[in-house]
DNA sequence: GTGTGTGCAAAAGGTTTGCAAGAAA
DNA sequence: TTTCTTGCAAACCTTTTGCACACAC
């Protein structure tokens, strides 16, 4: 729950200007108790709904990938034909709900840390992500 | 390491015809010591390449989705703009090099079974994915 | 012959880009 | 005034669709 001057100085303290723009994006995304889920087009919805006024695509994805890039966002593996994004940026994992494909966050005591005991020769390891698809249970197949 | 009469009973027994095209695609995917993974687009360059002959976008896109539907293939959850698939339909979890975007399979030794102490109310489990991003160690971040 | 599969081209959907106008520093 | 940001439209890429022709059975 932040305000206003605190998304100012959030913002440039990361070296992105505090425009209208990102201030509202501000809003929308992090003026919040729960962790937010979304695609691109969920937010500009979202925007469209609870703001008087408009912001243009472009925009829309430049801020989310600054806010990614700057650590504020992560970005959720799922085989789709859109990009999730989420606003819990600890460490954590996902259910996929297959039949309103959202997305749901993992307690994380709900699942013991993954171990990995051989990793690729001469990489990093960056990210371990698991992802649970779920679906209603009396579903002929999937 | 199968032979075209085999590919041609394995289609027939799930009811997809044996066509011309369907075998060559059998070929490139099946006739293979080690897993395949790859994109459509790749698959069909690589039908280019090996094949002196063409197949048609549409027809590659319609297979790949009839040998999934039918369980010869997987589609591995990487957010990416494109889809990935893989001839390993056996329950495993991948690495994903960022450097070269290509995918790798898990030792299932390597990697213990997860245990999900919570599923989500009144849905079933479908699959649980593990995906590793691995990068080359001397980059400045990621 | 009947039904399924193929291939082309067009369309769709999400995302990116170029560039001119506008806002922040 | 200099640099960064916005917004529009066009471009791009992957994937899907409609439809006529061809092939499998």
């Amino acid at each position: 729950m932040l305000k206003n001057a605190e998304f100012t100085d959030k913002l440039r303290s990361s070296g992105l200007r505090p425009t209208k723009q990102r201030l509202k994006i501000c809003e929308i995304l992090f003026n919040r108790e729960k962790t937010f889920h979304f695609t691109i087009n969920q937010l500009a919805k979202s925007i469209a709904n609870n703001l008087n006024e408009k912001i243009s695509l472009a925009t829309i994805y430049n801020t989310v990938h600054a806010f990614k890039k700057k650590g504020y966002l992560k970005e959720i593996s799922i085989n789709s034909d859109k990009s999730y994004f989420d606003t819990n940026i600890t460490n954590h994992h996902h259910f996929f709900d297959e039949d309103t494909e959202e997305l749901i966050d993992c307690d994380p005591k709900d699942i013991d840390s993954v171990n990995i005991k051989n990793n690729v020769t001469g990489k990093k390891i960056n990210s371990v992500e698991i992802l649970i698809k779920v679906a209603t249970d009396n579903q002929n197949q999937k």
